[in-house]
DNA sequence: CGGATTTGACCAGCGC
DNA sequence: GCGCTGGTCAAATCCG
């Protein structure tokens, strides 16, 4: 997931002086000159709009700095990643003994969540099970990841997981480890995206539904208004988009966890970067979908591209 | 009526 | 080889 692809750097708050502004400095009326009195406030208004676009001026280069700073940030949040995803990756290739197909789960028996491999694997658990056994249907990239979905009220009967996708359900199963049925799901917005999901119930915690992704969309994000129902909060697998509540946590896995308990990783990590990501994200796009804001940014614009069209009329 | 869901059957890997 | 298990298929059913 590449999180910095998704923030609008197109929206750029370094604003120009605002319409109002721009038209008490740009378009004073000439004629005022020759009243005294309208002199007297032409003078004071300059006064104040220099102040102002001093104002302007400074918190202009705060917000500018600030835009770096973002940058900069997600650009070294990048680079922590991808070389945490490599040392992942390393770490598993020395760790792993001779592949055996669907190993993984019935060796990870604490929660049965099959905690897949990311990337260049050679043999992965299901995934390379179902090349193998299914060779018409793409070979589907070992990209797994898992997200745990604290539900509420009367959610616990459905192990639907809104996260802005068109699934399709192919098959539920109860299995061993977990008394609460597992469901299939394909992605059914594309035919030939190749992502599944898994969603079963926490054994630990039957509010919390844990949902296995395998694959990565090969289409963009159908509908995401889609994925704000109000009784489960949802993430965006890929597009990585996550509910500011912080009530879903995502795992990528890259590497087997022997003991993970879904309980604790259900816990909200409001202090990860990538959660702070989330929220700068959303903060971004909340202002980006506000429209007043784009109303003001919009009359910014015109303002600073169309000063002649305001003058004298205010 | 068409798409989505359900559910029993089937298949293949794994352990014994 | 056999049984267990997870995963998938596909006919039946549901639903808007």
């Amino acid at each position: 997931m590449d999180y910095t692809s998704l923030i609008d750097t197109s929206l750029d708050l370094n604003t120009k002086p605002l319409r109002l502004f721009d038209g008490a400095c740009l378009s004073l009326p000439r004629e005022v000159e020759s009243n005294p009195t309208e002199l007297r406030m032409e003078i004071s208004a300059k006064q104040e709009t220099g102040a102002l676009v001093e104002e302007l001026k400074r918190v202009s280069a705060e917000n500018k700095r600030l835009t770096e700073m973002l940058t900069v940030m997600c650009e070294n949040y990048n680079a922590l990643r991808n070389h945490l995803t490599d040392y992942m990756n390393k770490n598993r290739e020395k760790e792993q003994s001779p592949p055996k197909k669907r190993k993984s789960e019935s060796s990870n028996n604490n929660d049965n969540l099959n905690l897949g491999i990311v990337g260049n694997n050679s043999e992965s658990s299901s995934t390379d099970e179902e090349s193998s056994k299914k060779p018409r249907e793409e070979v589907i990239k070992a990209k797994i990841s898992r997200a745990y979905v604290k539900t509420e009220g009367s959610d616990h009967s459905s192990l639907i997981v809104k996260d802005g996708y068109q699934w399709r359900k192919y098959g539920q199963k109860v299995t061993r480890d977990n008394p609460c049925p597992r469901a299939y799901f394909k992605c059914s917005f594309a035919p030939s995206c190749p992502v599944k999901k898994k969603v079963q119930r926490s054994v630990d915690d039957q509010s919390v539904l844990v949902a296995t992704y395998e694959g990565e969309h090969n289409h963009p994000q159908p509908n995401k208004m889609e994925a704000t129902p109000s009784s489960t909060r949802t993430l965006n697998f890929g597009a990585a988009s996550l509910g500011s509540s912080g009530q879903i946590s995502t795992v990528e896995s890259t590497k087997p966890k022997s003991n993970v308990d879904a309980k604790s990783a259900a816990q909200p990590r409001t202090e990860s970067p990538e959660v702070k990501q989330f929220l700068v994200e959303q903060m971004a796009s909340s202002l980006t979908k506000d429209p007043n804001f784009t109303a003001a940014l919009a009359a910014a614009i015109s303002g600073r591209i169309f000063p002649h069209n305001h003058n004298g009329k205010w």
